[in-house]
RNA sequence: GGCCCGGUAGUACAGUUGGUUAGUACGCCAGCCUGUCACGCUGGAGGUCGACGGUUCGAGCCCGUUCCGGGUCGCCA
């Protein structure tokens, strides 16, 4: 019979094994020899235990990281030599016997969990990169995350269905991964952008709630948030639900998870819905960071009678950023220079001094009546200061909104014991393309406002659709939508895009087709699984989520991939390769 | 594809106005050390300064091209 690898794990003695024989393996992490007398770290992945050897001969062979089995008898620490960091600090296994279990370890090319060391080395022996504390944690996050995520879909009576990973291209949206196919010359398979036509046709076949914790692939250049290639998503639909139903259905997820694995972060139950007219107004961006307190406003109308030339028959912001007058000249001056850097002319501004007088470049070309209208607007106290963003209607709102993401991180206005949601609603069902011709802005498939009336009746830039995002500080984790599940308006807000009726059934056929054999109505969303976990995390870049991450070129640097293949896979395939 | 930043020892970084033999820390190797826990001390090895070309008496440093990485814009209905 074998010698078992191990009585125990490095993370479970305490002083109940005191006198007890064990055997332990793991990583031989950290060695110090202090000749007579030598401590290493025995690393496994339940924790660390500390081994005491006497005998150096042991140790011939034996590098950092060589994986061992060590034998001996577990002993109390003097007090005086407990170590607090580790959970079995207070005992310590004296061995008389420590073998390698594999070969020798080499030098590492990094030290395991250090800071700083370049990602492509990182990524090229990301077996040792995970072997740290960090990664460990990430891990083990990813896999309680998942399961708490299931636990609530299902307690909300949620089935999970499985969908294709091999499926039809779908020309429109992102690029597809595809696949070809060796049965049928000349064909391709394509891999899912999203499970969205599946999951709407469950509905369709009487799954009254879907979620998938979705597999999701597109062939897209790689962010610092957006992993290429593949993710995930939290995918779910809901039969009979309203827009309302949707969004108290992820309120409900999303509370669960950030109170179980975001405890010390405040949260408000319910997330402000906020329609997204008034976040490009007020906050400057369909995503708002409502962390930030600073609120635009519009002064377009005010400054339309007052003598300030500079601003007048074009869009007017401002923002009131309190106490600001506080601050040094250099802190106007560096704001000058970022407005310059983001496309601004100028930034104009307002002070409330500390004699409560008006001060500032643009003071003396506003009437007293005009100046106590302004004060009373943003019912500005002594030291405040009101910033002026003014430009092309275009991008007045998007300027006046990074002035106000600026403000906020440079006066640290920014509250980071919040997790701040919300969700932006009645998105624009289409704006105009280039050639001026209306097209959709984010979901066809999502229902328009007002039906089919709407569609016959509004201009199609004014009509809003079913549609909405959801927001935490000011990253975008997920979309979602009322769906248009009456074929009759599906045609026409396909044809408002420019697509004929043929065009219709070509692309989406099987959709249509069944949209015709008693369709439910329903909506529902896809959350960014990774997001959510950078979020708990405090991770700024997704790859640190992701056991196994591409590079930001979508290479696998470890295992080579995208790689070649043989002639013989291409001749099955049926593809040629042209130089 | 555009723009920005970076590439110097295994790792992280410094390197002045262009000037002798390119440094520091960690790691590695050897020696010493019986209570450390990121042990300590002494010594040692380790470099095509990403690559190519140019300017110069002389280039890690300046110029050009290019490769690689990161970020960002495009893109992601």
């Amino acid at each position: 019979m074998h010698e078992p690898y191990r009585t125990h794990t490095c993370g479970e003695l305490r002083e109940e094994q005191i006198g007890q024989r064990v055997r332990l393996s793991g990583w031989a992490a950290v060695f110090r020899n202090h000749g007579g007398v030598i401590f290493i770290d025995l690393r496994d992945y339940y924790g660390v235990t500390q081994v005491v050897l006497h005998n150096e001969a042991l140790l011939r062979g034996i590098t950092r990281e060589t994986v061992v089995a060590v034998e001996g008898v577990v002993v109390a620490r003097g007090e005086e030599t407990y170590n607090p960091k580790l959970a079995t600090g207070t005992v310590e296994v004296h061995a008389d016997s420590l073998v390698p279990l594999g070969s020798p370890a080499l030098p590492l090319p990094f030290e395991i969990g250090g800071a700083g060391t370049r990602e492509e080395v990182r990524l090229k022996h990301r077996y040792l990169d995970l072997r740290g504390p960090r990664m460990q944690r990430n891990l083990q996050l990813r896999a309680k995350l998942l399961k708490a995520v299931r636990a609530h879909m299902e307690s909300m009576g949620f089935l999970e269905v499985q969908t294709p990973i091999l499926t039809a291209s779908s020309p429109e949206g992102a690029r597809d991964f595809l696949v070809p196919s060796r049965k049928w010359k000349g064909k391709f398979y394509a891999l899912p952008q999203a499970p969205q036509q599946f999951k709407q046709l469950l509905m369709l076949s009487g799954v009254d709630r879907y979620y998938q914790i979705a597999p999701c692939f597109r062939d897209e250049d790689a962010r610092n948030d957006r992993h290429p290639g593949e993710f995930y998503q939290i995918d779910f639909e809901m039969a009979f639900a309203s827009q309302e139903d949707v969004l108290r259905t992820a309120e409900t997820l999303l509370c669960g998870i950030f109170e179980e694995f975001a405890p010390d972060k405040k949260i408000e139950r319910r997330f402000p819905r906020i329609p997204y007219k008034e976040a490009m107004l007020r906050y400057g961006s369909d995503k708002p960071d409502l962390r930030n307190p600073l609120v635009i406003q519009d002064l377009t109308a005010f400054f339309a009678d007052a003598a300030f030339k500079p601003f007048q028959g074009k869009p007017v912001r401002g923002i009131n950023a309190p106490g600001c007058a506080k601050q040094s000249r250099s802190f106007f001056e560096q704001m000058l220079q970022y407005a310059q850097s983001i496309g601004m002319q100028g930034l104009g501004y307002i002070s409330v001094a500390e004699d409560g007088g008006l001060k500032g470049p643009i003071v003396k070309h506003l009437s007293e009546e005009k100046q106590r209208e302004l004060l009373a607007m943003f019912e500005m106290q002594r030291t405040d200061t009101v910033f002026f963003i003014c430009d092309r209607p275009q991008i007045c709102d998007k300027l006046a909104g990074q002035i106000r993401s600026e403000l906020g991180r440079r006066l640290e206005l920014i509250d980071e014991s919040r997790c701040a949601f919300c969700f932006v609603t009645d998105f624009p069902m289409y704006e105009l393309d280039e050639q001026k011709q209306p097209a959709f802005t984010h979901n066809p498939f999502s229902m328009p406002q007002g039906g089919l009336e709407a569609l016959e009746t509004q201009n199609p830039t004014e009509i809003l659709a079913w549609q909405f995002d959801l927001v935490l500080n000011g990253v975008e984790l997920s979309s979602g939508a009322v769906r248009n599940h009456i074929p009759e308006i599906m045609t026409r807000a396909f044809a408002l895009a420019g697509y004929s009726e043929d065009e219709l059934k070509r692309r989406f056929g099987a959709l249509y087709t069944a949209f015709h054999y008693g369709a439910p109505p329903h909506a529902g969303m896809g959350l960014g699984f990774e997001r959510i976990m950078m979020m708990l995390l405090g991770e700024e870049s997704i790859r640190e989520v992701l056991a196994f991450p591409l590079n930001g070129n979508a290479q696998d640097a470890m295992l080579g991939a995208p790689g070649d293949v043989t002639e013989i896979q291409l001749r099955e395939a049926h593809i040629k390769i042209r130089n």
